[in-house]
DNA sequence: ATTGAGTCCTGAAGGC
DNA sequence: TGCCTTCAGGACTCAA
């Protein structure tokens, strides 16, 4: 499922609902998700009030009131429902595998069927140290990302530009989809060379400049739609987002090129496994 | 050091 | 009502 927006929408659906709650109640209904379930995550969890939820990249932090932090990825297909104290479910569903119960005897359902979402408890002042966020790239939608920290980053790379993008080394949250469509928007080849990208020529600067730019407009749309869905998003609140409307490329194949002065025709190819969409004719 | 391939898991969709 | 293959929004681990 789940890209930058749409973390961002989840984001914004938990916060709205669940900030200055206190949890009550775990129910771990297996070991694990992807990884087991860490030492103490129960118990750590019980009790403590939520006091903020930010999003790295695709992990949502969820801030407790002793100062540890509530780590959740949602992989593929994770997803939180949230239920009032009179709306809760009879019985869960098989890939409902964490239920978190609040003290206002609401209840948030974390389901994931391909179970490649995972969670962790950590300590207080531990995030910076944390193996998942060691390494990753810059905020895509902060003043950090800019043609020049991308270029940086594309030096010397001799990947694709896809695969560039989707490194979450070079910038953090973009996934398959966002990837194909900004480069899309902004001309680029999918295929392109990265270090292509990161000389110094006016031309090369101006497709760095154009690739970020992108970048930002699209999240900020896909944001501002409420996420997107494909076939099993559904937003914190059970709302549908609606930027798969929106696509231009992804899912595309063989349609006409969304750019009405070109004739090319949408192709699919792989790149490290993954399908990318994208106009042979207009993207260079 | 980079890069690509294989891996985890389940379900939906399409071909026959 | 089948069976088989392919594919899916992520990212870790391993080998070259």
């Amino acid at each position: 499922m789940p890209e930058l927006p749409e973390v961002e929408t989840v984001r914004k659906g938990l916060a709205k609902r669940l900030l200055g709650e206190v949890i009550a109640h775990i129910g771990l209904r297996r070991e694990g998700l992807r990884f087991p379930f860490p030492k103490g995550f129960k118990k750590g969890l019980e009790g403590r009030r939520i006091e903020q939820i930010d999003r790295r990249a695709k992990y949502l932090l969820i801030r407790l009131d002793n100062d540890s932090t509530w780590l959740v990825h949602l992989g593929m297909t994770g997803k939180f429902t949230l239920f009032s104290h009179n709306d809760i479910p009879e019985e869960y569903g098989k890939h409902d595998h964490v239920i978190v119960t609040m003290s206002d005897g609401g209840v948030a359902v974390y389901n994931d069927v391909r179970r490649f979402g995972f969670m962790d408890l950590i300590v207080a002042g531990g995030e910076q140290n944390h193996h998942h966020f060691a390494n990753l790239g810059c905020e895509p939608l902060s003043e950090d990302f800019d043609a020049k920290a991308l270029c940086k980053s594309l030096e010397g790379k001799k990947s694709p530009i896809k695969n560039a993008l989707l490194d979450q080394r070079v910038v953090a949250g973009l996934g398959n989809i966002y990837v194909c469509e900004i480069l899309f928007r902004a001309g680029v080849s999918p295929l392109r060379i990265s270090s292509s990208i990161a000389g110094k020529s006016p031309q090369v600067t101006k497709r760095a400049e154009l690739l970020v730019h992108e970048t930002k407009q699209v999240l900020i749309e896909a944001i501002e739609a409420g996420g997107s869905t494909i076939s099993d998003f559904a937003a914190v609140d059970g709302d549908l987002g609606y930027f798969a409307h929106s696509f231009r490329v992804y899912g595309k194949e063989g349609e006409a090129c969304h750019n009405s002065r070109c004739s090319g025709i949408v192709s699919r190819i792989s790149q490290g496994g993954r399908s990318t969409f994208f106009c042979p004719k207009c993207q260079h």
